[in-house]
RNA sequence: GGAGGGGUGGGUGAGUGGUCGAAACCAACGGUUUGCUAAACCGUCACAGGGGGUAAACCUCUGUCGAGAGUUCGAAUCUCUCCCCCUCCGCCA
């Protein structure tokens, strides 16, 4: 969420920010009026409280000298009863603003270009060669069943539609890149961490998945839990009401984890083979920084995703998402997409975005300046690097032969101790 | 899952209705003393919100003793619900 007090010092301004975003600026207005009551109240009710504190201390004093305080403590009982009533009112003008503040979303940074549809997102930059095939390229999802790495009708069996078996050669290649993805993590001097696969409300809350895309997640109703929709969700709220020394930053960690998405409303040709699956595996990168570097962090996450395509030769795109295509809790965002020959389209991998306070905030990730001083709010930033299937699906359409047959790229070879399948 | 015992500031730990935001000790930080180090001594030592101050400094008020609700003129202290930790039993990879 953002910050109520550069709401109420700068409402023209984030309400210019949440109309660039394609979103309604009326609840920055609603939230100023409440932040005005909620202050109204406060003043009343603490002019009340200081009064009881006061004469409760003369109470305490009469009393111990033996002396009679009845007519003090009949007097105090209207006190307290308005105080009461002052402070229902105040909490739920707290939990109005509360509320209201959840549903402003976070403002593009300047650098992000005006637009409203995904057509409007910018090409920065393009990697790789156009790739000649001299004969008509398969889908991946072609070459997964006829190499039967990836079973999808006994995954829809066992669970439902959406929910592959990687299989043999398939399940280690999988294994391959999720290893290859964290150690060069590793390298980058980002800590490995290995969370719960399930999250509690407040954690589900912290990073924006509550209270709107509850329908994204599997829910374990039993318990509240919910099945991570990504390792954003547990690894960012690490820290949660945490207050971090400045000599820390940046933190960068690393997880792997599978990731679960119910994707309601998605179908057609959009989900076809390993386009969009309910169950994904995925190494994400997530951190914590000082505010004034978080866009040098930036650029820097998404060199590093950059660098996993290139090392695996994979010819990709990297788009500057306009600010209508942000997410909620977005400043800025790059996606990477790779090309899939099989299917004509570039298929989005890697999502990389500045948070700048907004998630921080809600979940009261803190540091204390070296210079001393009160706790500032840290940024976060996290990029996936990267997330499977279209990785596999681009990497058997890149390099497949005229017999059907995959290459492997020799990147992985260390880790799948062989170079062709089929 | 059953039975019992607990959650107090960075740490240990006192505090069962009345100036308690909380003793004491340790750690940390600043200072004094001192050839240096150490020791000793003095001081500082939470977070959030509101009001004042142009602002910083600072002043002031309110809230916070696992979380929430309640009783009371007044709650760390009493009551209820929930969360977490420990011990024993059961189950179990």
């Amino acid at each position: 969420m953002l910050d109520i007090k550069i709401i109420r010092e700068k409402a023209q301004e984030i309400r210019q920010g949440v109309l660039k975003k394609g979103e309604d600026p009326a609840r920055v207005d609603q939230a100023v009026r409440l932040d005005e009551e909620r202050r109204r109240l406060l003043q009343k009710t603490e002019t009340l409280k200081n009064r009881r504190n006061t004469v409760s201390a003369d109470v305490a004093r009469m009393k111990s000298h033996g002396e009679d305080a009845s007519a003090l403590i009949a007097q105090m009982k209207a006190v307290a009863d308005e105080i009461r009533a002052i402070d229902a009112d105040v909490s739920r003008v707290d939990a109005q603003l509360h509320s209201v503040l959840l549903a402003i979303p976070n403002i593009p940074h300047p650098s992000v270009p005006p637009g409203r549809t995904p057509a409007e997102n910018q090409v920065v930059e393009t990697w790789g060669e156009e790739v000649e095939i001299d004969f008509p390229p398969k889908p991946h999802w072609e070459l997964l069943e006829k190499l039967q790495i990836v079973d999808f009708p006994r995954g829809t069996k066992i669970t439902g539609a959406g929910f592959p078996v990687y299989v043999g050669k398939g399940a280690k290649l999988e294994r391959a890149l999720v290893n290859f993805f964290l150690d060069d993590a590793a390298a980058h001097g980002y800590t490995e961490v290995f969370p719960p696969l399930m999250v509690n409300a407040a954690s589900a809350t912290g990073t924006g998945q509550l209270p709107d895309k509850e329908d994204q997640m599997y829910v374990v109703t039993q318990d509240d839990f919910y099945l991570v929709p990504t390792a954003e969700v547990p690894v960012t709220n690490y820290y949660r009401d945490e207050i971090l020394r400045e000599q820390q930053l940046p933190v960068r960690l690393c997880a792997y984890t599978p990731c679960f998405r119910r994707e309601a409303g998605s179908y057609g040709k959009e989900v076809r083979g390993l386009n969009r699956v309910h169950q994904f595996n995925k190494v994400e990168l997530v951190e914590f920084v000082r505010p004034e570097s978080s866009y040098d962090e930036l650029d820097a996450m998404r060199r590093q995703a950059e660098g996993l395509l290139r090392k695996l030769g994979l010819r990709y795109h990297v788009l500057l998402m306009c600010a209508g295509d942000l997410g909620f809790t977005q400043a800025k965002k790059y996606d990477l997409e790779v090309w899939s020959p099989g299917q004509q389209k570039w298929l989005e991998v890697s999502s990389v975005s500045n948070f700048e306070s907004y998630q921080a905030r809600r979940m009261n990730i803190r540091y204390r300046p070296v210079s001393g001083g009160k706790p500032e709010i840290v940024h976060t930033l996290n990029g996936s690097a990267l997330a499977l299937p279209r990785v596999m699906a681009a990497l058997l359409e890149q390099n497949q032969t005229p017999e059907g047959k995959v290459t492997v790229p020799a990147v992985l070879h260390r880790y799948t101790g062989f170079e062709i399948i089929g």
